[in-house]
DNA sequence: GAGTGGTCTAGACCACGAG
DNA sequence: TCGTGGTCTAGACCACTCA
């Protein structure tokens, strides 16, 4: 084993986990500051931050320069439906979606995507989702500026419209690929979701081809790990063994 | 903007991963060690140590205690393949599949996964697959006893014969259900796959029911973020547009 | 301005790996 | 044993938030 001394850092981590879970520490609330949880501990200020941080990681508690360290209500788990399914389809209702879209020019990993030229025009829809103040999920939308609605939402969609549209931006839809991957959110990316560059982020890219292979749009999901997650359902017919290649 | 001062962690962070990429230092190559880091970028070890922790969380150095830093060899990026498609099916065939069978009792959250009273037995199948020396994949497969094959696989099986076994385990399978998270390693897992704790990993629920709707199998998987990814293609039919619910 | 977290230092001592 | 990384200290100074 490696840990015989289960290091004060662990030790600390566990505690607050301890407190927080019987209640000590209350959802919404500050926690004492570090020099105080410090010196309560009797360790140094690296070490407590080095506990702190573990709880960042797990989602537990957040950190606000300059204000303290706040307790993280739990946050509803949102699942991303995969599939066909229309993305942040089972968000709650009080989900609030702020949508910017921007036209710009495909560059470096875009061309690939969706298989166009570089610096072909782009139509970007940028999608948050918050439940309250917490952002719940950051979303990249490409269309080749072609097929992309001619009226852009000048007034923000009610979620369940930019859910329709999502779903089937073109009629001929015909396959959609989506490929994720964890890993942890860039600094920008941290600073839109507010959370901690510790915390994993589920990436999500998703690709829609139309019947005659052409893209039609690429997303660029990001889901942050202590909050969201996806879901694929996947129905057999009985008799028709998968075929395989 | 945050960065006025792009604070000397970062700063020798983006350094060493340029004296990687240009090959400065190779792949497999051990690094200076920390305090001569430390000396050549005038920091101190904690700052120094501060700038490997970001490039362990990408996966391009391995910390190995009592050694020393190493550039990770390019690590060959696996897909998982979702959907029916059976688990690790894409591994390279220079894959090598571990794996070790126990008869356990259902405790804490299997039941709620395989729909079974608490205590009931249950086939534990642990597989990791390595490439090389790296472990490339951490996959616990829990069966119902008596769904289970009787002849426990004492040999090491290929991973075709686990690729198929797990791919149609009854013949029965209508549902597969996936569902997909981001998030930190434990301890436990960090170790046995070799990574950092701050190396995020896809965590993958799977579980696959029979036309009765009984549950057949719950798998976890677990696929470290720098060297894996989750595919999962969805065709549509033109005519048989998504019936919404 | 007072109090908070953010970064960093210059050491110390412990634990591990290889020879 | 020796050199490596792992953990920790007791401060210092900067940056941010709020009143």
């Amino acid at each position: 084993m490696i840990r015989s001394v289960p290091s004060r850092r662990d030790a600390i981590a566990d505690d607050l986990r301890h407190q927080i879970s019987i209640g000590h520490f209350k959802a919404g609330e500050r926690l004492p500051s570090e020099a105080q949880l410090a010196t309560h501990y009797t360790v140094s200020t690296p070490t407590l931050r080095s506990a702190l941080a573990a709880l960042q990681g797990e989602g537990l508690v957040e950190k606000i320069h300059g204000n303290g360290n706040f307790v993280r209500r739990p946050l509803r788990r949102i699942t991303y439906l995969g599939g066909v399914a229309e993305p942040s389809t089972t968000f709650s209702a009080s989900l609030r979606v702020t949508t910017r879209t921007t036209t710009i020019e495909a560059h470096s990993h875009l061309p690939t995507l969706l298989n166009v030229p570089p610096r072909s025009p782009l139509t970007e829809v940028l999608h948050i989702a918050h439940e309250g103040k917490t952002p719940h999920s950051l979303a990249r939308i490409y269309v080749p500026r072609d097929l992309a609605p001619a009226a852009p939402p000048a007034a923000v969609p009610s979620p369940e419209q930019i859910a329709a549209r999502l779903a089937n931006p073109r009629p001929l839809l015909t396959e959609v690929q989506e490929r994720l991957s964890a890993r942890l959110p860039t600094q920008e990316e941290a600073t839109t979701l507010r959370i901690s560059t510790s915390l994993a982020v589920l990436s999500l890219t998703r690709v829609a081809t139309d019947a005659t292979g052409r893209v039609v749009e690429a997303a660029l999901l990001l889901l942050p790990g202590d909050r969201a997650d996806a879901l694929f359902t996947t129905r057999l017919n009985v008799e028709e063994r998968t075929p395989k290649t």
